[in-house]
DNA sequence: TTAAACAGTACCATTCCAGTCCTGATTGAG
DNA sequence: CTCAATCAGGACTGGAATGGTACTGTTTAA
């Protein structure tokens, strides 16, 4: 049903939370009780999300995790893209050679640009428009023309 | 990685074949040739469009598949949906009282805009702009401001 | 009557995902 | 200096979903 991995979403109720407590440190055991999830899987989430660059830990007594940006700066498809890797609808988006349709499949280059059409509306959205009380906004998005030819 | 399955790829593939033709009709060993799949793939998959109402099938012998509606009646949408269920991200958008975090998560409303948006982009790409050389396009997308206060 | 072709269902093998656990490295506090 | 708290990094497992395939039945034209 195109959905997102279940992780991906506790990735987002697990920044929000970091969000709402405004460049404060947590430890990972906090946030997940704060955001109703069992320790070890916010726990694995977290270090994804470190890894990828979007929070900040610390080690050892008193240390946590924090996130690294302004919650205005940290969008959803960072967020997709640190949990899930690139986007891409279909596999030859991501890695290219790996189908055997390529060269004769005409829906590629399409797919490419829906992918991207999608990707700029994850990145319309930050984690700021997440928390609760969303700010309305409007997200215009436009698909690329050609693939190549960008402007 | 945020992506459509194998089948609803395929889906894509054949439906353009049959929108190359231009209202005719062919057999689904026909389809599953021009477009290189396995006929039983192929197959299956031409069942659930047919299902879905996005094809037509005459059963018995000369029998076959055509598309239900002109090209640009047809969106990425459609067939989406047509293979893979009701769009949406999070399994709360789709599935309302499956979650079990609903009612503490502020994050659910916000997701359901990001799926409205998306679902939006996929229903601005016609099975007509899939075909090769795809026709220029501009699709402008916004999130709804909020859930139920849509004009 | 027969053969072509779709319809429906059931099945299996593989892959992927979610969740957990264990061990090691780091750091602050006593 | 020692200890406890905390993150880092794998490894492992059960279950679900995916994707292919096969089989049987039904419809239709010749």
């Amino acid at each position: 049903m195109l959905r997102i991995a279940k992780l991906t979403d506790y990735a987002t109720v697990l920044l929000t939370a970091m969000a709402a407590e405004d460049g404060a440190q947590s430890s990972a055991a906090e946030l997940a009780a704060r955001s109703r999830l069992e320790t070890p899987t916010a726990a694995k989430v977290l270090k994804t999300l470190a890894n990828a660059g979007l929070v900040e830990s610390r080690r050892g007594a008193g240390g946590g995790y924090r996130l690294a940006r302004a919650p205005s700066a940290i969008t959803m498809a960072d967020v997709v893209a640190a949990m899930e890797g690139p986007i891409g609808m279909t596999e030859c988006v991501v890695d290219e050679g790996a189908c055997g349709h390529e060269g004769h499949c005409g829906v590629q280059a399409n797919w490419r640009r829906i992918s991207i059409a999608i990707e700029a509306a994850l990145r319309a959205v930050t984690l700021a428009d997440m928390l609760p009380k969303p700010v309305p906004r409007r997200i215009p998005i436009r698909v690329l023309r050609t693939d190549a030819a960008t402007p």
